[in-house]
DNA sequence: TTATGATCATAC
DNA sequence: GTATGATCATAA
């Protein structure tokens, strides 16, 4: 007998926020999508999204298209993170969308970006592909503030990437700038463009872009948080 | 084997 | 198209 069931609602506080997710540390996919009576699918191949609108509906995070905090009350953003048998990250990080456009003056402290990792409690899962999807362990959550030397890496990597797009040159940039956060498309397809600035400062069309956390800066977080 | 560039589903 | 949730798949 358990009393295992999904938060109805948004959690009143963080204690209680905390609680819910220890407690499904430990449970396969499997388990929790039957508790929860979500489906679950074959593989992720077409469901990239589904451990994460899983654990929302756990941890109470309303589900859905709001350009918000998934814990808006409690300044908490949701991610959950695939890892390796050692605990160390199989992806980058989405983060959030680029703008292409309109950011003359914008600056580190009003950033999305900013806005987004100033408290990330992040759920490992495991995610190797040979692992069955519903055998699958969600592991202990950790609740991460970026410290003072990770937001400022974070930063240098942001304006160096935003000058890049203010001047006009988002298609000469590659995954590979960046130390922790990188910039990489994020899209439907190939066919989805939105407007960006160009070279001479003309309008363009280009492929919409997102910020990405590089593998070396989430493995390095939850190492120091885990003691792997 | 790995990271980059590309892509998948869904709501509005 | 943009927002949410991310992982796939192939070049190197």
């Amino acid at each position: 007998m358990h009393s295992l069931r999904p938060l109805l609602h948004p959690p009143e506080n963080e204690q209680i926020l905390l609680a819910q997710a220890q407690r499904l540390a430990g449970y396969t996919l499997g388990e929790l999508a039957a508790l929860a009576g979500l489906a679950i699918p074959p593989d992720l191949k077409r469901d990239k999204g589904w451990i994460g609108i899983l654990l929302e509906l756990w941890l109470g995070a309303s589900a859905g298209s709001k350009p918000e905090q998934d814990f808006a009350a409690l300044g908490i953003e949701l991610k959950t993170i695939p890892i390796d048998r050692q605990g160390r990250p199989l992806e980058t990080t989405f983060v959030c969308v680029a703008p292409l456009i309109g950011n003359t003056g914008v600056v580190w402290e009003t950033s999305h970006v900013r806005h987004k990792l100033k408290r990330v409690l992040w759920i490992p899962v495991e995610g190797e592909r040979q692992i069955p999807l519903a055998e699958r362990r969600v592991g202990a959550p950790l609740l991460w503030e970026p410290s003072e030397e990770e937001e400022h890496q974070l930063r240098l990597d942001w304006e160096e990437l935003m000058d890049l797009i203010v001047l006009g040159q988002v298609e000469r940039i590659t995954a590979r700038h960046g130390e922790v956060l990188q910039l990489r498309p994020k899209a439907a397809n190939g066919k989805a463009l939105t407007e960006a600035i160009g070279t001479e400062g003309a309008r363009i069309l280009t492929l919409p872009r997102g910020f990405y956390l590089k593998k070396n800066f989430t493995a390095r977080l939850l190492a120091r948080h885990f003691h792997l």
